[in-house]
DNA sequence: TCATTAAAGTTAT
DNA sequence: ATAACTTTAATGA
């Protein structure tokens, strides 16, 4: 949780709920609020010249959305999509900025969700550019993982369709899927009826 | 080696 | 039922 609900909620944040697909903001939109999810999974993407997807992000409970914009005077590059049904608070940017001002234990919090962000980043630009197809999923895998308690082997449930790991990565599902049998093989993950555990 | 295309099977809505 | 996801195979850069 990066702001307490009832601080959003005293200051006049609104809940606006969220069908799958459903789009929360776009890329060219002008960012006027501060989100935050209550509940449910959002994804940020961007599409290639291609028209391939790029995944950017994937959001749950308790994240903010898109806050980065929000300290600068630029239109979203990416859109925000509900991937299940969401509840999230919206406060607009205003008032999220006096709060920054006001608490200075709240935006430091910020300032170590924006870290995270940006470590994020760092890792999956790395992992974009060079790189063979088993180092990126193991890359993303060990981010995902690593926020676990449970740290043994095939432990961790990857709860993502390889579809997204590969939007993720920026392979292509089909070798998203034939490097995953391969891992298989090599004992660097198991495979129970289609999930992937690491 | 990996992306792309096509085709078919499987799961989720 | 229909769309979304998974898988396999062939082909080309």
């Amino acid at each position: 949780m990066v702001i307490k609900e009832e601080i959003l909620h005293s200051v006049g944040a609104i809940t606006r709920r969220y069908k799958p697909s459903e789009i929360i903001f776009s890329e060219g939109d002008i960012p006027n609020y501060y989100y935050q999810i209550i509940e449910g999974d959002v994804k940020l993407n961007n599409y290639n010249d291609d028209g391939k997807e790029i995944i950017q992000t994937l959001l749950e409970d308790g994240q903010s959305i898109g806050e980065s914009l929000l300290f600068m005077d630029k239109l979203y590059p990416i859109n925000a999509i509900a991937l299940s049904h969401c509840s999230v608070l919206r406060l607009p940017k205003k008032v999220f900025l006096d709060l920054m001002k006001l608490y200075p234990d709240i935006c430091l919090d910020m300032n170590k969700v924006l870290s995270q962000r940006l470590y994020f980043k760092i890792i999956m630009t790395q992992n974009m550019s060079s790189q063979n197809p088993t180092a990126k999923l193991k890359v993303l895998m060990d981010y995902l993982k690593s926020f676990q308690k449970e740290q043994s082997p095939y432990s961790f449930m990857i709860p993502l369709t390889r579809q997204q790991m590969a939007s993720l990565t920026g392979l292509c599902v089909e070798t998203a899927i034939r490097t995953i049998k391969g891992m298989e093989r090599d004992k660097i993950v198991r495979i129970e009826n289609r999930k992937i555990l690491y």
